[in-house]
DNA sequence: TGCAAAAATTGATTTAAATCATAATTTCAA
DNA sequence: TTGAAATTATGATTTAAATCAATTTTTGCA
Protein backbone atom coordinates (compact mmCIF):
# COMPACT_ATOMS: atom_id res chain seq x y z
CA UNK A 1 0.00 0.00 0.00
CA UNK A 2 1.01 3.49 -1.15
CA UNK A 3 2.09 5.81 1.89
CA UNK A 4 0.08 9.29 1.72
CA UNK A 5 3.56 10.66 3.08
CA UNK A 6 5.21 9.52 -0.41
CA UNK A 7 2.37 10.46 -2.29
CA UNK A 8 3.91 12.93 -4.93
CA UNK A 9 0.12 14.45 -4.96
CA UNK A 10 0.50 15.35 -1.52
CA UNK A 11 2.27 18.78 -1.74
CA UNK A 12 -1.21 20.57 -3.89
CA UNK A 13 -3.49 18.28 -1.84
CA UNK A 14 -5.95 19.79 1.53
CA UNK A 15 -3.56 17.71 3.56
CA UNK A 16 -0.56 19.29 3.12
CA UNK A 17 -0.19 20.91 6.44
CA UNK A 18 -0.47 17.49 8.05
CA UNK A 19 2.17 16.20 10.49
CA UNK A 20 3.57 12.95 10.03
CA UNK A 21 1.68 10.95 12.61
CA UNK A 22 -2.05 12.93 11.25
CA UNK A 23 -0.81 12.12 7.79
CA UNK A 24 -0.11 8.52 9.11
CA UNK A 25 -3.79 8.52 10.43
CA UNK A 26 -4.93 9.43 6.66
CA UNK A 27 -3.32 6.78 5.04
CA UNK A 28 -5.01 4.27 7.00
CA UNK A 29 -8.03 5.31 6.10
CA UNK A 30 -7.90 5.74 2.62
CA UNK A 31 -8.26 2.96 -0.67
CA UNK A 32 -6.39 3.54 -3.06
CA UNK A 33 -7.79 2.12 -6.54
CA UNK A 34 -6.20 2.32 -10.39
CA UNK A 35 -8.67 2.95 -12.80
CA UNK A 36 -7.93 2.71 -16.83
CA UNK A 37 -8.91 5.50 -19.49
CA UNK A 38 -12.32 5.42 -20.12
CA UNK A 39 -13.66 4.35 -16.81
CA UNK A 40 -16.46 6.08 -14.24
CA UNK A 41 -15.12 7.51 -10.72
CA UNK A 42 -19.01 8.66 -10.01
CA UNK A 43 -21.57 9.93 -11.78
CA UNK A 44 -24.03 12.78 -12.47
CA UNK A 45 -27.04 11.95 -9.82
CA UNK A 46 -25.68 9.72 -7.59
CA UNK A 47 -24.68 10.16 -4.08
CA UNK A 48 -21.55 11.37 -2.84
CA UNK A 49 -20.18 8.98 0.33
CA UNK A 50 -16.62 10.45 0.13
CA UNK A 51 -14.32 12.19 -1.20
CA UNK A 52 -11.35 11.09 -4.03
CA UNK A 53 -7.73 12.18 -4.06
CA UNK A 54 -6.02 11.84 -7.43
CA UNK A 55 -2.26 10.72 -6.82
CA UNK A 56 -1.28 10.07 -10.77
CA UNK A 57 -3.42 10.40 -13.86
CA UNK A 58 -6.11 13.00 -15.43
CA UNK A 59 -9.83 13.01 -15.28
CA UNK A 60 -12.21 14.69 -16.98
CA UNK A 61 -15.15 16.49 -15.10
CA UNK A 62 -18.44 16.60 -17.14
CA UNK A 63 -22.23 17.48 -17.53
CA UNK A 64 -24.06 16.12 -19.52
CA UNK A 65 -27.08 19.11 -20.80
CA UNK A 66 -30.64 17.39 -21.66
CA UNK A 67 -29.71 17.20 -25.47
CA UNK A 68 -26.81 15.07 -24.62
CA UNK A 69 -23.65 17.95 -25.25
CA UNK A 70 -21.30 17.57 -22.93
CA UNK A 71 -20.06 20.24 -21.09
CA UNK A 72 -16.54 19.53 -19.53
CA UNK A 73 -16.14 21.52 -16.10
CA UNK A 74 -12.59 21.13 -15.41
CA UNK A 75 -9.61 18.55 -16.19
CA UNK A 76 -8.36 16.92 -12.60
CA UNK A 77 -4.77 15.92 -12.50
CA UNK A 78 -2.43 15.02 -9.12
CA UNK A 79 -2.77 16.62 -6.25
CA UNK A 80 -6.54 17.55 -7.01
CA UNK A 81 -9.40 16.58 -4.98
CA UNK A 82 -12.84 15.11 -6.32
CA UNK A 83 -16.11 15.40 -5.33
CA UNK A 84 -15.88 17.14 -2.61
CA UNK A 85 -17.85 19.88 -4.04
CA UNK A 86 -21.41 17.39 -3.90
CA UNK A 87 -20.54 15.83 -0.29
CA UNK A 88 -20.07 18.91 1.61
CA UNK A 89 -23.74 20.81 -0.39
CA UNK A 90 -24.71 17.66 0.70
CA UNK A 91 -26.10 17.24 -3.06
CA UNK A 92 -26.17 14.80 -5.05
CA UNK A 93 -22.72 14.73 -7.64
CA UNK A 94 -24.20 17.32 -10.35
CA UNK A 95 -20.88 15.88 -12.83
CA UNK A 96 -19.80 12.59 -13.82
CA UNK A 97 -15.74 11.77 -13.10
CA UNK A 98 -14.00 10.17 -16.39
CA UNK A 99 -10.71 8.88 -16.44
CA UNK A 100 -8.53 10.09 -19.46
CA UNK A 101 -5.42 9.13 -18.69
CA UNK A 102 -4.48 5.74 -16.58
CA UNK A 103 -5.20 6.92 -12.78
CA UNK A 104 -4.27 6.33 -9.71
CA UNK A 105 -6.92 7.46 -6.80
CA UNK A 106 -7.53 7.07 -3.22
CA UNK A 107 -10.99 7.28 -1.48
CA UNK A 108 -11.43 8.57 1.53
CA UNK A 109 -14.44 7.97 3.42
CA UNK A 110 -17.03 10.86 3.94
CA UNK A 111 -17.42 10.23 7.84
CA UNK A 112 -12.99 10.68 8.40
CA UNK A 113 -13.23 13.73 6.52
CA UNK A 114 -15.64 15.39 8.70
CA UNK A 115 -14.03 14.15 11.81
CA UNK A 116 -10.84 15.90 10.33
CA UNK A 117 -12.24 18.71 9.06
CA UNK A 118 -13.76 19.56 12.91
CA UNK A 119 -10.80 18.46 14.75
CA UNK A 120 -7.75 19.96 12.09
CA UNK A 121 -8.35 23.73 11.90
CA UNK A 122 -5.57 24.03 9.14
CA UNK A 123 -7.61 20.80 6.90
CA UNK A 124 -10.67 22.96 6.96
CA UNK A 125 -9.15 26.25 6.18
CA UNK A 126 -6.96 24.43 3.44
CA UNK A 127 -10.73 23.27 2.04
CA UNK A 128 -12.27 26.17 2.52
CA UNK A 129 -8.95 27.90 0.48
CA UNK A 130 -9.01 25.26 -2.35
CA UNK A 131 -12.59 25.90 -2.98
CA UNK A 132 -12.50 29.45 -2.69
CA UNK A 133 -10.12 29.33 -5.95
CA UNK A 134 -12.22 26.77 -7.52
CA UNK A 135 -14.91 28.77 -6.83
CA UNK A 136 -12.93 32.06 -8.50
CA UNK A 137 -11.57 29.79 -11.78
CA UNK A 138 -14.97 29.12 -12.36
CA UNK A 139 -16.55 32.19 -11.74
CA UNK A 140 -14.07 33.52 -14.50
CA UNK A 141 -15.01 30.99 -16.95
CA UNK A 142 -18.59 31.13 -16.94
CA UNK A 143 -17.77 35.42 -17.60
CA UNK A 144 -15.11 34.39 -20.57
CA UNK A 145 -17.77 32.28 -22.06
CA UNK A 146 -20.14 35.61 -22.48
CA UNK A 147 -17.01 37.98 -22.82
CA UNK A 148 -14.19 36.29 -24.95
CA UNK A 149 -15.06 34.64 -28.53
CA UNK A 150 -14.32 31.14 -29.16
CA UNK A 151 -10.88 31.97 -31.01
CA UNK A 152 -9.77 33.70 -27.29
CA UNK A 153 -11.08 31.10 -24.86
CA UNK A 154 -9.26 28.32 -26.98
CA UNK A 155 -5.90 30.59 -26.66
CA UNK A 156 -7.13 30.65 -23.24
CA UNK A 157 -7.27 26.92 -22.46
CA UNK A 158 -3.45 26.67 -24.36
CA UNK A 159 -1.98 28.88 -22.16
CA UNK A 160 -3.73 27.33 -18.92
CA UNK A 161 -2.31 23.63 -20.61
CA UNK A 162 0.99 25.48 -21.28
CA UNK A 163 0.71 26.29 -17.10
CA UNK A 164 0.00 22.91 -16.33
CA UNK A 165 1.02 20.08 -18.33
CA UNK A 166 3.82 21.53 -20.13
CA UNK A 167 6.29 20.08 -21.28
CA UNK A 168 9.79 21.92 -22.61
CA UNK A 169 10.72 20.06 -25.66
CA UNK A 170 13.49 22.30 -27.11
CA UNK A 171 12.27 25.92 -27.55
CA UNK A 172 8.37 24.43 -27.62
CA UNK A 173 6.28 23.77 -24.70
CA UNK A 174 4.31 20.00 -25.40
CA UNK A 175 1.04 19.90 -24.18
CA UNK A 176 1.24 16.79 -22.14
CA UNK A 177 -2.50 16.00 -22.22
CA UNK A 178 -4.57 13.65 -25.02
CA UNK A 179 -7.78 15.25 -25.91
CA UNK A 180 -9.87 14.68 -28.84
CA UNK A 181 -11.25 18.05 -30.58
CA UNK A 182 -14.83 16.77 -29.22
CA UNK A 183 -13.31 17.22 -25.61
CA UNK A 184 -11.54 20.35 -25.76
CA UNK A 185 -15.00 21.80 -27.97
CA UNK A 186 -16.84 20.61 -24.25
CA UNK A 187 -14.21 22.38 -22.44
CA UNK A 188 -14.24 26.03 -24.35
CA UNK A 189 -18.01 25.67 -25.35
CA UNK A 190 -17.97 25.38 -28.59
CA UNK A 191 -18.06 22.86 -31.84
CA UNK A 192 -15.38 20.67 -32.42
CA UNK A 193 -15.08 21.65 -36.05
CA UNK A 194 -14.67 25.37 -34.79
CA UNK A 195 -11.47 23.94 -32.62
CA UNK A 196 -10.41 21.95 -35.33
CA UNK A 197 -10.54 25.29 -37.47
CA UNK A 198 -8.87 27.64 -34.82
CA UNK A 199 -6.17 25.09 -34.38
CA UNK A 200 -4.87 25.15 -37.78
CA UNK A 201 -5.21 29.14 -38.10
CA UNK A 202 -2.78 29.09 -35.29
CA UNK A 203 -0.74 26.72 -36.35
CA UNK A 204 -0.54 29.16 -40.11
CA UNK A 205 0.27 31.99 -37.75
CA UNK A 206 3.34 30.13 -36.35
CA UNK A 207 1.66 29.87 -32.93
CA UNK A 208 1.14 25.92 -32.32
CA UNK A 209 3.17 23.37 -34.14
CA UNK A 210 1.17 19.82 -34.49
CA UNK A 211 2.75 16.48 -34.20
CA UNK A 212 0.72 13.94 -34.75
CA UNK A 213 -2.33 15.12 -32.53
CA UNK A 214 -0.56 16.62 -29.57
CA UNK A 215 -0.18 20.56 -29.47
CA UNK A 216 2.79 22.27 -29.12
CA UNK A 217 2.71 25.93 -28.17
CA UNK A 218 5.67 28.07 -30.24
CA UNK A 219 4.73 31.28 -29.44
CA UNK A 220 3.41 31.16 -25.74
CA UNK A 221 3.55 35.09 -26.11
CA UNK A 222 1.75 35.47 -28.95
CA UNK A 223 -1.32 32.92 -27.49
CA UNK A 224 -1.34 34.96 -23.94
CA UNK A 225 -1.98 38.58 -26.37
CA UNK A 226 -4.43 36.61 -28.03
CA UNK A 227 -6.38 35.16 -25.23
CA UNK A 228 -6.32 38.66 -23.21
CA UNK A 229 -7.45 41.01 -25.62
CA UNK A 230 -9.99 41.34 -27.94
CA UNK A 231 -8.90 43.77 -30.98
CA UNK A 232 -10.52 41.75 -33.73
CA UNK B 1 -26.44 49.37 16.78
CA UNK B 2 -28.19 46.23 15.22
CA UNK B 3 -27.49 43.42 17.13
CA UNK B 4 -26.55 39.98 15.24
CA UNK B 5 -29.13 37.94 16.84
CA UNK B 6 -31.87 40.41 15.79
CA UNK B 7 -31.25 40.36 12.04
CA UNK B 8 -33.39 38.56 9.66
CA UNK B 9 -30.44 37.89 7.71
CA UNK B 10 -28.91 35.62 10.40
CA UNK B 11 -30.59 32.12 9.65
CA UNK B 12 -28.92 31.61 6.16
CA UNK B 13 -25.63 32.64 7.17
CA UNK B 14 -21.98 31.12 7.83
CA UNK B 15 -22.93 32.38 11.17
CA UNK B 16 -26.44 30.40 11.93
CA UNK B 17 -25.06 27.77 14.17
CA UNK B 18 -23.66 29.89 16.80
CA UNK B 19 -25.12 30.01 20.48
CA UNK B 20 -26.31 33.21 21.83
CA UNK B 21 -22.25 34.01 23.50
CA UNK B 22 -20.83 33.65 20.11
CA UNK B 23 -23.09 35.53 18.37
CA UNK B 24 -22.90 38.33 21.04
CA UNK B 25 -19.25 38.14 20.08
CA UNK B 26 -19.72 38.46 16.68
CA UNK B 27 -21.96 41.52 17.49
CA UNK B 28 -19.39 43.55 18.58
CA UNK B 29 -17.00 42.45 16.19
CA UNK B 30 -18.63 44.11 13.10
CA UNK B 31 -19.54 47.56 11.66
CA UNK B 32 -22.75 48.18 9.69
CA UNK B 33 -22.97 50.20 6.78
CA UNK B 34 -25.66 51.71 4.60
CA UNK B 35 -25.32 51.87 1.35
CA UNK B 36 -27.02 53.99 -1.52
CA UNK B 37 -28.40 52.34 -4.83
CA UNK B 38 -25.46 52.96 -7.35
CA UNK B 39 -22.74 52.45 -4.22
CA UNK B 40 -19.96 50.17 -4.53
CA UNK B 41 -18.47 48.03 -1.81
CA UNK B 42 -15.63 46.80 -3.32
CA UNK B 43 -14.02 47.35 -6.23
CA UNK B 44 -12.06 44.24 -8.60
CA UNK B 45 -8.51 44.75 -8.21
CA UNK B 46 -8.52 45.69 -4.68
CA UNK B 47 -7.43 43.72 -1.57
CA UNK B 48 -10.00 42.01 0.71
CA UNK B 49 -9.67 43.04 4.14
CA UNK B 50 -12.98 41.20 5.86
CA UNK B 51 -16.45 40.18 4.61
CA UNK B 52 -19.67 41.43 4.10
CA UNK B 53 -22.61 40.16 5.85
CA UNK B 54 -26.11 41.46 3.93
CA UNK B 55 -28.66 42.36 5.91
CA UNK B 56 -31.10 43.95 3.90
CA UNK B 57 -30.96 45.32 0.39
CA UNK B 58 -29.71 43.81 -2.90
CA UNK B 59 -26.45 43.84 -4.71
CA UNK B 60 -24.67 42.76 -8.20
CA UNK B 61 -21.75 41.13 -8.11
CA UNK B 62 -19.87 41.74 -11.78
CA UNK B 63 -16.62 41.20 -13.56
CA UNK B 64 -15.70 44.03 -16.46
CA UNK B 65 -13.85 42.16 -19.06
CA UNK B 66 -11.04 44.14 -21.47
CA UNK B 67 -13.39 45.66 -23.81
CA UNK B 68 -15.69 47.13 -21.00
CA UNK B 69 -18.31 44.53 -20.97
CA UNK B 70 -19.70 43.49 -17.93
CA UNK B 71 -20.71 40.19 -17.12
CA UNK B 72 -22.93 39.65 -13.69
CA UNK B 73 -21.59 37.23 -11.70
CA UNK B 74 -24.40 36.92 -9.04
CA UNK B 75 -27.05 38.98 -7.02
CA UNK B 76 -26.70 39.12 -3.54
CA UNK B 77 -29.32 39.80 -1.40
CA UNK B 78 -30.07 39.61 2.82
CA UNK B 79 -28.08 36.62 4.61
CA UNK B 80 -25.41 36.27 1.64
CA UNK B 81 -21.86 36.67 2.36
CA UNK B 82 -19.69 39.00 -0.14
CA UNK B 83 -15.86 38.79 -0.83
CA UNK B 84 -15.40 35.58 1.27
CA UNK B 85 -13.86 33.60 -2.00
CA UNK B 86 -11.46 36.28 -2.53
CA UNK B 87 -10.45 36.77 0.86
CA UNK B 88 -10.30 33.00 1.88
CA UNK B 89 -8.09 32.10 -1.54
CA UNK B 90 -5.80 35.14 -0.34
CA UNK B 91 -6.45 36.58 -3.86
CA UNK B 92 -7.37 40.45 -4.96
CA UNK B 93 -11.08 40.73 -5.67
CA UNK B 94 -11.79 39.35 -9.15
CA UNK B 95 -15.57 41.04 -9.07
CA UNK B 96 -16.78 44.45 -8.21
CA UNK B 97 -19.93 44.84 -5.65
CA UNK B 98 -22.33 47.71 -6.17
CA UNK B 99 -25.93 47.92 -4.68
CA UNK B 100 -28.85 47.82 -6.69
CA UNK B 101 -30.93 48.67 -3.78
CA UNK B 102 -30.26 50.72 -0.69
CA UNK B 103 -28.44 47.91 1.29
CA UNK B 104 -27.69 47.83 4.93
CA UNK B 105 -24.46 45.48 4.73
CA UNK B 106 -22.11 44.86 7.54
CA UNK B 107 -18.28 43.98 7.34
CA UNK B 108 -16.00 41.98 9.92
CA UNK B 109 -12.73 42.02 9.95
CA UNK B 110 -9.96 39.37 7.83
CA UNK B 111 -8.65 38.41 11.56
CA UNK B 112 -11.83 37.68 13.30
CA UNK B 113 -12.89 35.90 11.13
CA UNK B 114 -10.08 33.26 11.01
CA UNK B 115 -9.87 32.90 14.39
CA UNK B 116 -13.66 32.34 14.69
CA UNK B 117 -13.32 29.81 11.78
CA UNK B 118 -10.21 28.24 13.49
CA UNK B 119 -11.99 27.74 16.96
CA UNK B 120 -15.27 27.18 15.82
CA UNK B 121 -15.90 24.15 13.93
CA UNK B 122 -19.42 24.53 12.76
CA UNK B 123 -18.36 27.97 11.31
CA UNK B 124 -15.86 26.20 9.36
CA UNK B 125 -18.39 23.81 8.03
CA UNK B 126 -20.93 26.11 7.19
CA UNK B 127 -18.12 27.78 5.63
CA UNK B 128 -17.21 24.97 3.60
CA UNK B 129 -20.79 24.30 3.03
CA UNK B 130 -21.71 27.37 1.62
CA UNK B 131 -18.52 27.80 -0.79
CA UNK B 132 -19.24 23.95 -2.21
CA UNK B 133 -23.07 24.87 -3.12
CA UNK B 134 -22.13 28.50 -4.19
CA UNK B 135 -19.40 26.62 -6.21
CA UNK B 136 -22.48 24.31 -7.69
CA UNK B 137 -24.06 26.75 -8.68
CA UNK B 138 -21.09 28.85 -10.72
CA UNK B 139 -20.72 25.15 -12.56
CA UNK B 140 -24.01 25.07 -13.67
CA UNK B 141 -24.16 28.57 -14.86
CA UNK B 142 -20.94 27.99 -17.10
CA UNK B 143 -22.11 24.58 -18.68
CA UNK B 144 -25.48 26.60 -19.30
CA UNK B 145 -24.35 29.37 -21.26
CA UNK B 146 -23.06 26.42 -23.55
CA UNK B 147 -25.55 24.22 -23.50
CA UNK B 148 -28.48 26.37 -23.42
CA UNK B 149 -29.65 29.27 -25.31
CA UNK B 150 -30.64 32.72 -24.89
CA UNK B 151 -34.28 32.09 -24.31
CA UNK B 152 -33.51 29.07 -22.31
CA UNK B 153 -30.98 31.29 -19.80
CA UNK B 154 -33.25 34.08 -19.80
CA UNK B 155 -35.86 31.62 -18.63
CA UNK B 156 -34.01 30.00 -16.36
CA UNK B 157 -32.90 33.12 -14.99
CA UNK B 158 -36.64 34.03 -14.16
CA UNK B 159 -37.31 30.95 -12.50
CA UNK B 160 -34.76 31.63 -10.30
CA UNK B 161 -36.35 35.22 -9.49
CA UNK B 162 -39.84 33.52 -8.62
CA UNK B 163 -38.12 31.61 -6.02
CA UNK B 164 -35.91 34.18 -4.47
CA UNK B 165 -37.61 37.16 -5.03
CA UNK B 166 -41.24 36.32 -6.12
CA UNK B 167 -44.48 38.35 -4.54
CA UNK B 168 -47.92 36.83 -4.82
CA UNK B 169 -50.29 39.04 -6.24
CA UNK B 170 -53.24 37.44 -7.25
CA UNK B 171 -52.67 33.97 -9.30
CA UNK B 172 -49.33 35.74 -10.36
CA UNK B 173 -45.86 36.08 -9.21
CA UNK B 174 -44.32 39.90 -9.18
CA UNK B 175 -40.63 39.46 -9.60
CA UNK B 176 -39.09 42.32 -6.33
CA UNK B 177 -36.69 43.36 -8.66
CA UNK B 178 -35.47 45.96 -10.66
CA UNK B 179 -32.67 45.37 -13.00
CA UNK B 180 -32.27 47.10 -16.26
CA UNK B 181 -32.63 45.01 -19.52
CA UNK B 182 -29.16 45.83 -19.90
CA UNK B 183 -28.28 44.32 -16.68
CA UNK B 184 -30.75 41.27 -17.46
CA UNK B 185 -28.47 40.77 -20.68
CA UNK B 186 -25.56 40.83 -18.48
CA UNK B 187 -26.62 37.90 -16.11
CA UNK B 188 -27.64 35.84 -19.17
CA UNK B 189 -24.70 36.56 -21.41
CA UNK B 190 -26.66 38.31 -24.07
CA UNK B 191 -27.13 41.52 -25.89
CA UNK B 192 -29.75 43.78 -24.01
CA UNK B 193 -32.00 43.96 -27.44
CA UNK B 194 -32.26 40.04 -27.63
CA UNK B 195 -33.16 40.30 -23.95
CA UNK B 196 -36.17 42.71 -24.85
CA UNK B 197 -37.26 40.63 -27.99
CA UNK B 198 -37.32 37.80 -25.69
CA UNK B 199 -39.33 39.33 -22.75
CA UNK B 200 -42.07 40.20 -25.50
CA UNK B 201 -42.12 36.92 -27.04
CA UNK B 202 -42.89 36.02 -23.04
CA UNK B 203 -45.20 38.29 -22.53
CA UNK B 204 -46.94 37.38 -26.74
CA UNK B 205 -46.79 33.77 -25.13
CA UNK B 206 -48.91 34.28 -21.96
CA UNK B 207 -46.13 33.50 -19.45
CA UNK B 208 -45.09 37.19 -18.61
CA UNK B 209 -47.27 40.44 -17.74
CA UNK B 210 -45.69 43.89 -17.32
CA UNK B 211 -46.30 46.70 -15.56
CA UNK B 212 -44.38 49.13 -16.27
CA UNK B 213 -40.51 47.61 -16.17
CA UNK B 214 -41.96 45.13 -13.03
CA UNK B 215 -42.47 41.77 -14.89
CA UNK B 216 -44.91 39.28 -13.38
CA UNK B 217 -44.61 35.35 -14.09
CA UNK B 218 -48.32 34.63 -14.98
CA UNK B 219 -47.39 30.84 -16.26
CA UNK B 220 -44.06 29.52 -13.81
CA UNK B 221 -45.15 26.15 -15.15
CA UNK B 222 -44.30 27.07 -19.00
CA UNK B 223 -41.57 29.27 -18.09
CA UNK B 224 -39.99 25.77 -16.58
CA UNK B 225 -40.87 24.09 -19.23
CA UNK B 226 -39.09 26.43 -21.68
CA UNK B 227 -36.13 26.74 -19.51
CA UNK B 228 -35.42 23.13 -19.98
CA UNK B 229 -35.51 22.11 -16.65
CA UNK B 230 -31.78 19.63 -15.87
CA UNK B 231 -31.42 20.01 -12.10
CA UNK B 232 -29.67 16.55 -11.04
C1' DT C 1 -1.94 -7.24 -39.69
C1' DG C 2 -6.04 -5.73 -41.52
C1' DC C 3 -10.19 -3.56 -41.15
C1' DA C 4 -14.17 -1.35 -39.08
C1' DA C 5 -15.15 2.38 -36.15
C1' DA C 6 -13.88 6.70 -34.41
C1' DA C 7 -11.75 11.00 -34.95
C1' DA C 8 -9.99 14.73 -37.62
C1' DT C 9 -10.30 17.69 -41.46
C1' DT C 10 -12.23 20.74 -44.96
C1' DG C 11 -15.89 22.95 -47.41
C1' DA C 12 -20.77 24.64 -47.98
C1' DT C 13 -24.87 26.31 -45.83
C1' DT C 14 -27.70 27.91 -42.21
C1' DT C 15 -28.91 30.34 -38.16
C1' DA C 16 -29.08 32.44 -33.61
C1' DA C 17 -27.96 36.30 -31.91
C1' DA C 18 -24.96 40.39 -32.23
C1' DT C 19 -24.60 44.80 -34.09
C1' DC C 20 -26.31 48.89 -36.18
C1' DA C 21 -29.88 52.30 -36.68
C1' DT C 22 -33.77 54.88 -35.29
C1' DA C 23 -37.68 56.02 -32.63
C1' DA C 24 -40.54 55.99 -28.49
C1' DT C 25 -40.74 56.12 -23.70
C1' DT C 26 -39.15 56.85 -19.08
C1' DT C 27 -36.28 58.93 -15.62
C1' DC C 28 -34.46 62.46 -13.12
C1' DA C 29 -32.09 66.64 -12.08
C1' DA C 30 -32.09 71.64 -12.79
C1' DT D 1 -42.29 71.37 -14.98
C1' DT D 2 -39.33 70.55 -18.50
C1' DG D 3 -35.83 69.03 -21.35
C1' DA D 4 -31.70 66.21 -21.77
C1' DA D 5 -30.02 61.75 -20.85
C1' DA D 6 -30.92 57.11 -20.16
C1' DT D 7 -33.59 53.24 -21.09
C1' DT D 8 -36.72 50.56 -23.77
C1' DA D 9 -38.42 49.06 -28.04
C1' DT D 10 -38.47 47.55 -33.02
C1' DG D 11 -36.65 46.84 -37.45
C1' DA D 12 -32.72 45.91 -40.75
C1' DT D 13 -28.28 43.96 -41.50
C1' DT D 14 -24.27 41.43 -40.41
C1' DT D 15 -21.58 37.85 -38.55
C1' DA D 16 -19.52 34.31 -35.69
C1' DA D 17 -20.09 30.02 -35.15
C1' DA D 18 -23.24 26.05 -35.51
C1' DT D 19 -24.83 22.62 -38.44
C1' DC D 20 -24.67 19.69 -42.36
C1' DA D 21 -22.04 16.96 -45.58
C1' DA D 22 -18.33 14.52 -47.53
C1' DT D 23 -13.48 12.88 -47.25
C1' DT D 24 -9.23 11.58 -45.10
C1' DT D 25 -6.66 9.93 -41.29
C1' DT D 26 -6.06 7.55 -37.07
C1' DT D 27 -7.10 4.14 -33.66
C1' DG D 28 -7.78 0.03 -31.55
C1' DC D 29 -9.12 -4.53 -31.53
C1' DA D 30 -10.36 -9.11 -33.63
Amino acid sequence: MKHCESCSARKSGIFCNLNKESLNDVSHHKVMNHYKKGQTIFFQGNPPMGLYCVSSGKIKISRSGNDGKEAIIRIAGPGDVLGHRSLFSKEKYEATATVIEDSSICFIEKNYIYSTIQSDPSVALNVIEKLSRDMGIAEKKSAAMFQKNARERLADLFVEFSEDYGLKVGDLIKLDIRLSREEIASLIGSAHETVIRLISEFKEEGILVLEGKTILVKDLEKLRLFANYNDQ
